[in-house]
DNA sequence: TTCTTTGCAAAATGTTTGCAGATAC
DNA sequence: GTATCTGCAAACATTTTGCAAAGAA
């Protein structure tokens, strides 16, 4: 479902793009599906499975999560653990990974080649192609360090 | 409920010293506490809190999950986020981050210390004190690279 | 005797699934 | 016409919670 950074697939480039692999792959065009893509290409923020769907009304949930692990499997989506809770889901094939404040949340995209270096090395020292956009990196921002408060 | 790597809690070091942080917090000492603590002294791997419960089938699995929040917010021990499904536990303040692949699962153990050159550049860059041992790094190991199959 | 802990059952959360009818192509 | 898709309801997995009885100090 997740693929390391050096070979994810490409990104749709627009929402016809993302329509015809759809198209291509046997699936069906429904207005679920063209609302849902439109919303990715319009997102401004990642959100739950649940968000979207509060605003898809007239989409079931079982069909935000059927219609999201289709787009997924096409590579015009992935969605990121981040923390506790629901995954969020984005655009496939964005060139940030996702850092994340356990304490107040807050998100940093950080440049993936930003970050190569590091996957280079932690791969040389473990073997493993580490993926840091399916479970970004977390820990405590400097504004929530000084906080004494738990977690 | 977890604190990087630079401010982790002294680990308990003997089952008496776990127990004795445990009654000095108010806390007291149950047959399924001791079973507990002791399971962690001897544990060669991190298990889930049901693979835990299976252990000990006379404790309830809510007071599984109860104790080991407890043992938690007294340092004794912490969980770990290993990809998708069950938190697993392990004794507080190991000095080793799990990587782990999400391909065949298999876990490596890296010393915190080989991967504190790699926190440091992170925090210089993001300005986030990342902890790899809450959220753990995980991606593809070399064997499961070549394979061409799906996760 | 007092406060903590336990078991049980139920709820909360996030996600998946079976099925019968609706829809795209 | 046929395969895909949908809504609904129900299951599922993990974790949390309310409550009354049991146990530790």
């Amino acid at each position: 479902m997740t693929t390391p950074a050096s070979e994810r697939s490409e990104p749709t480039a627009s929402i016809d793009d993302a329509l015809r692999r759809l198209r291509q792959s046997g699936g069906r065009i429904t207005s679920a599906k063209q609302a849902l893509i439109e919303f990715f290409f319009t997102a401004e923020a990642m959100l739950t499975a649940e968000q979207i769907g509060a605003l898809h009304p007239d989409v079931d949930n079982s069909t935000i999560y059927r219609c999201l692990s289709q787009f997924e499997e096409l590579g015009i989506i992935e969605h990121v653990h981040m923390g506790h809770g629901a995954a969020v889901y984005r655009r496939g094939g964005t060139p940030t990974a996702p850092i994340t404040c356990v304490v107040c949340g807050r998100t940093e995209q950080t440049p993936i080649s930003l970050l190569l270096p590091l996957v280079s090395a932690i791969e040389e020292e473990t073997g493993i192609d580490v993926d840091l956009v399916h479970f970004p990196l977390s820990g405590r921002c400097i504004r929530c360090r000084s906080d004494v408060r738990a977690i």
